[in-house]
DNA sequence: CTTTTGTGCGCAAAGGATTGCCCTTGACTC
DNA sequence: GAGTCAAGGGCAATCCTTTGCGCACAAAAG
């Protein structure tokens, strides 16, 4: 049930520490002690040599799940990422995997495909399996999830998303000074008009990138500035495509759209692209996290730089930490992501698309959300 | 030395099978038997049902390591790749997660770093912990670490790269075909200078493409033709910037450059445009892999699709295959690769850029590899 | 010379499950 | 009524290490 069948193949006999012992004419307990830097018993210097010697000689390691039933550690550490091949989270398990395995740890990684209840299911595998501790990238707020690491007594670090729970260490970027960087970036362009795609709230970067847009509408000077949110239901390129036709074809009102990720804002480009409206010149589009090849694409996107390995890198030094001093204060780390301004953005156009002539047709039916219009 | 420390924290007491037993009045091993499937000593229906339900209530769990311990069975499985954040390898790591996944394994995963000497460590490692088998997608040719893997009885199963080893079942795409499609395509647009920038040929897939390059030269019918070979260093953008860089300083002979990937392809765009020399018309460029976004890229780039996630769930699906059946029968699975003709690649120019004012002053050094032309 | 103090190592009990073998019963056959 | 048989469970070994405790012996202290 727990663990799935399998013959085991024809595996040379392991050697034991039995055999070392044997080999020495000692005890297993000492041979044991002899090897293990730690032993409280003191083993003689010259005895210690010998068995290191035979166990060299035997080619002797130590079976890890004996070591593990024993102690009660694995030196196993698990990653959770919401997509393992999404560009944005590779990086992360790349970089912690990294990191913990300069500590002899090994990573267990899972994807929980954006799924709550698949979270739950993975964190309670992970926790029967005795890891030493969780790096989690797909908590929501407040999520369930949260608790069970913390009542199953896991050490755990929320990576990326902070689920925002009082016992739990994270590690994200400054979401909500990035988004309001894009916004202020986008006034200075002279627009007026403008959009944000927002992911659904129930993540934290969600939360705090929406946030970050509401901060900037503040900043504007302009009388008549119209600031909107358009909620989509996923994060992929497809999604973004899907949105921004449905925008056009309801008569496009904006010049500006900020998305709440690079994968959405290119889903916006090619819906554009395909509309044969002009990116910067008719509407300026922005992403966040500048993943690999953004600056390549025709336009360059203009996105919000967010180190994926420094997330991934840092969070396992959180975790190792906590691993080791069971009860760390609990920390949150917060980088800072600056804005990479490229060809998707440009000064703001005199007249907004949908005055033109090709896209009058389309009734407008509003956006799924309609922020209040902050005046100065 | 194997495992490292860390502080076991405040787990509440588990919940061993003795307090099943205890609480339905039995013996262990008629509760082990009770909740196990396959135990061949059957236990009455009655007593099945009522050792299920006092699991139940008791939030029963099996402890995997003493399972393990006991019956040599982990229930993990070892992915390796060379680069866990190269957006070729994320998609075969996710796939084949989620394959095994469904059959109840867990996963450990390591990234290589291209380099043979961990590859050797990670294996030794994985084997250490008993994985059920492993999928490793950075073998060289007759890479000494797949004799290891045999040596240790793992069931392996190569995806990617092949390591040609008789005993080692492997899911790779047909990169020589695809190449060739490569060469044909660019012949029939009329190119008559060629080159092929190669990895290092350790790698079956940069000798396959070499042979597909090779193959693709023999169809040539034209007279002057020109194939040469650039052998690259690496996989990544910068090296294809590098490279190309190098070989417009030396005087730009050709008028089409086929890359071993679409890292090298990339690479070669960017020193392209920084050149100031258009693609394509005046040079064209291809890649492999048809990695996300290179349709979006400017321009975009011609590639030969392969299918990450296929590869992934296939080699899983061999792996897990190779762990039921401890001798299954050695498979090569190939997939098939086409090419995905876009915008890097155009009618030859009439004139090859060293024609042109601009690059007539370096010396012209001999590329790494220069193949035997080939007359029709 | 006896009594303390270590030092160096052995003994055996965990740790939590699986499994070969044996024992007890009740049913069934002759 | 004695003998056969199979079903249902119990016993204890086993997987391999780690570790609390105890023992012996030698050196140091009295």
């Amino acid at each position: 049930m727990s663990i799935p069948t399998g013959n085991r193949p024809n595996r040379q006999p392991r050697v034991t520490i039995l055999d070392v012992a044997a080999k020495a004419g000692v005890h297993v307990s000492t041979a044991s002690r002899a090897l293990n830097p730690k032993a409280e018993h003191r083993i003689s210097g010259k005895m210690v040599r010998k068995i290191e010697l035979i166990a060299e000689q035997l080619g002797y390691s130590p079976n890890p799940l004996a070591t593990s039933l024993r102690t009660q550690r694995t030196g196993t550490v698990g990653l959770v990422v919401p997509n393992l091949s999404d560009p944005l989270f590779a990086p992360i398990i790349a970089a912690a995997q990294e990191r913990v395995a300069e500590d002899d740890f090994v990573t267990f990684v899972a994807s929980s495909d954006y799924k709550p209840e698949k979270l739950l299911s993975i964190i309670e595998i992970m926790s029967r399996r005795h890891v030493a501790g969780l790096m989690v990238a797909s908590f929501d707020i407040k999520d369930p999830a949260a608790d069970l690491c913390l009542k199953l007594g896991i050490p755990t670090v929320a990576v990326l998303r902070d689920p925002r729970h009082a016992e739990l260490s994270s590690v994200t970027m400054d979401d909500e000074k990035g988004v309001r960087a894009l916004v202020e970036h986008v006034l200075d362009l002279g627009h007026r008009r403008i959009a944000y795609i927002t992911a659904p709230l129930a993540a934290s970067t969600a939360h705090n990138r929406l946030a970050g847009f509401m901060a900037g509408t503040k900043l504007a000077k302009a009388a008549h500035c119209q600031f909107d949110v358009i909620e989509a239901d996923a994060y992929h390129v497809e999604e973004g495509e899907r949105i921004m036709k449905r925008l056009i074809a309801d008569g496009m009102r904006w010049t500006a759209f900020l998305c709440f990720n690079d994968l959405l804002a290119v889903g916006a480009l090619v819906a554009l692209k395909a509309a044969g409206i002009a990116c910067p010149d008719e509407i300026s589009v922005t992403g966040v996290n500048d993943l690999p090849f953004m600056g390549l694409l025709s336009p360059p996107l203009t996105s919000l730089h967010n180190a994926g390995r420094k997330i991934g890198s840092q969070g396992a030094e959180l975790l190792l930490d906590l691993i080791e001093n069971g009860h760390a204060p609990t920390r949150h780390v917060l980088f800072s992501s600056h804005v990479v301004v490229r060809g998707s953005t440009g000064p703001a156009p005199s007249r907004p698309v949908q005055d033109r002539d090709r896209s009058a047709k389309a009734a407008r039916r509003q956006p799924a959300v309609r922020a209040r219009p902050r005046p100065p």
